[in-house]
Formats: C-alpha cells, sequence, structure tokens
DNA sequence: TATTTAATATACCGATCGGTATATTTGTAT
DNA sequence: ATACAAATATACCGATCGGTATATTAAATA
C-alpha cells in the first residue's frame, strides 16, 4: 500500500543519476535515501539489497538510452543518414548526457569489468544489442543500395560504437567537446565513404 | 631508516593493480597493507593520505604505458609502423595488461570524471601527452613523405587514440579479444589509406 | 468504524572505512 | 655501547557502510 510501484520507480530513476556519477561502490544507501526522501525501510521492502536496485537503475539506462537512439534511427530513413544522426546524438553525452555522469553502458563498462558480475552480464547484454542494432542498420543499408557491398557490416559496427564510446570518455574527462568534434568529423567522412 | 625509499616504491607497485582493478574508492588501505605485507603506519609514514598513495600509483602507471608505447613508437621507422604497432601493443591489453584491470588510463578517466578532481587533472595531462605524441608522429610523417599532405593530424590522432581505447573497454568486458581485431582490421585499413 | 495487512519509518547491528596517536623497533652517529 | 632519530607497528578513533528487526503508519476490507 501506499503504492509500492511508485516508491520502487522512485528508487530507481533518483538513485540512476548517483550510480551513474559515483560509482557502485561510492553510491550509498543514504545518498539513495537522501535523494528520495524516503528512508532504508522504503527501500529494503522493494528490493532485496543494494545490488538489485543498481540493477534495477542499470535497466532503467539501458531503457533510456536504447530509446533514444532507436528514436534517432526510426527518424531517418537511410542507412547513412541513420548512423549520422547516432554519431550527432552521442555529442550531447560530452556536456548534456540524458543520465548524469555520462554514457552509463561505459561506466558500467569499466567498473564491472572485474568486480561486479551481476552488472557485467547485464552490461554485457545492451552492449550486443548496440552492436546488434549497428549491424542491422548497415546491412539493410547493404540490401537497399545504399552501403556499399564490400562493407563489412559487423566489422563496421563494432568499430563505429567502439569509437562513439572511446570520444565520449576523452571529451568527458577534458571537459569540453573538441576532441568529440574532431572524431565525429572523422566518422562522418568514413559514413560517405562507404555509401554507394 | 629501513629503506623508506623502498617502502614507498613497494606501496606503490603493490597498490597499482589494486586501483587499477578494484578503482579509488574500492580500493581499501587494508587491501594495500595485505598485499604490501607492512602496517597502516608505515603508509601514512610514506604518503599524506590514500589520495597522496593513488595519485603515485597513477604516475607510477602513466610511466609505464607511456614507456611501452614509446618503446613502440621508438623501435619503428616510419609513421605508418610507428602507427600499427601501437594497435597491435593495445592488443593484449585485453587479456594481458601491463597493469592488472585494463588500461589506467582509461580506467581512472571514468572513476575520476565527476569525483576525484586530484587524479582528474593527471589523467588529463597523460591523455593530452597522449595525444601530442600521436600527432607528432603523423606530422613527421607527412614532412617525411611517408603520409599524405592533406591528412589533419591532429584530428587522426584524437581519432585513433578515442578508437584503440574504446576498443579495449568493449573487448574488456566481452572477455575476448574479438572486437578488437575487428578494430584493429579497421584502424589497419585507415592507416592504409593515409600513407602516400 | 474496527480490523487487518501491507508499506514505510525508526532504531539498531557488526564490520569496515580512512585516519591518528602512541609505542616499538631499527639503523646511525657519537 | 649508548643515545638519538627515523621508520614502522600497534591500538585506537569517530564515521559510515550495508543490512535487519521492530515499530509505526496508512490503505483496504468488512
Amino acid at each position: 500500500m501506499r503504492n509500492p510501484e511508485y516508491t520502487r520507480q522512485l528508487i530507481i530513476e533518483k538513485s540512476l543519476p548517483i550510480f551513474n556519477t559515483k560509482g557502485y561502490n561510492a553510491a550509498s544507501l543514504s545518498d539513495i535515501t537522501t535523494a528520495t526522501g524516503i528512508t532504508k525501510g522504503a527501500i529494503y521492502g522493494n528490493f532485496k539489497n543494494k545490488d538489485e536496485v543498481a540493477s534495477a537503475a542499470f535497466d532503467h539506462a539501458s531503457q533510456i538510452v536504447m530509446g533514444q537512439v532507436n528514436k534517432q534511427i526510426q527518424s531517418r530513413h537511410t542507412a547513412y543518414e541513420k548512423l549520422q544522426a547516432i554519431v550527432d546524438y552521442y555529442a550531447k553525452y560530452v556536456n548534456d548526457p540524458p543520465i548524469p555522469g555520462g554514457c552509463p553502458i561505459l561506466n558500467s563498462s569499466i567498473e564491472a569489468d572485474d568486480n561486479l558480475p551481476f552488472l557485467k552480464a547485464k552490461v554485457i547484454r545492451i552492449i550486443s544489442l548496440m552492436k546488434e542494432s549497428l549491424t542491422k542498420i548497415v546491412n539493410r543499408g547493404i540490401l537497399e543500395g545504399q552501403i556499399k557491398r564490400d562493407v563489412n557490416a559487423e566489422e563496421f559496427a563494432i568499430f563505429f560504437y567502439s569509437t562513439v564510446e572511446g570520444a565520449i570518455s576523452l571529451s568527458r574527462i577534458e571537459g569540453d567537446g573538441r576532441s568529440y568534434k574532431h572524431v565525429r568529423s572523422v566518422l562522418t567522412k568514413m559514413i560517405n565513404e562507404i555509401k554507394v
């Protein structure tokens, strides 16, 4: 009662930016109680433990990121427009990311790698989805005669995603978008080069 | 007495892999005392606080990485060979990095970004050195007629570094080198394309 | 409106954190 | 050999951690 679904959602939404900025270890339960205005009792009434909160928060983050990326993809009608739209979309991760703290996939990837197996599995899955989505764009582009037939779709997708994530991390730590702009420039050229 | 320089070095060398795998926050003083076999008294006799230990450890990491990269650079005599050697060098970061936990620059970049200003400054500096080093390779390559004159050296350097770091994070979380191999393949093509 | 039950708040737990004050040990110089 | 000083070890500090047991509150049912 007192709407546990709302409480659960409140916890997820308020804790996500905390996990994404401070990281899983540094984000404390008291950070979450402060941010939500509710108590530990309510948190542990809705989640088994801190891992489950972080897990749910990451799922929420994945949903946001994938949703926004898919929106970019669906609003364009050719493969090269879709790719360019994704590059442009990620530009905002430098100064105004959809979730404070930068890209949650990249952040969680680094932190979960050696220490958080429950998160690692989720990160791997969402990265796989991203790669798959990008690969499909290229492959469909080839089928529809927009992209050159000799392009290795999966290879291009992995390369594309690596470059974008790397550029975000670079520009974020530097605190300005110059590096990302340079990378964007190169990626734009590459997108144009694989056009038919 | 009892060789404080040795003790200091011991602390730095033993704490570095701990910081690099667990992250600054999760790495505890007791982790370090366990790894070194010395006590907190010895640590605080040689360092002001935990920040200073992490700071010194990161400096050590920077030295290792830059040293190994420079070794790759110096052992090749053309720009494209140098660039290819760097790509090949970073391949080992996936399964057998020089410092356990992956690339300390990337890891620290993500963790320091929003929370650790003392580390952030150091990360920015070492990234700047990496970019400068890569830019010089390309520029010198242009001057010596190995690289096409219309290549934007700084842009290529930033792009190159972003891609490599992104590829490492991808391959590390996935736990195998397939993604890195794909990225390597694309980068090799690009290196060949900027050759005269 | 009284009762029940689910949801949230409160109060507390042991463990561990970074850090410090002090005791002990060790090398050095006298 | 002894005294001194520097380096390290020990013992302790308050704060905070994640987590839990219990009390309180509020909605649903009757």
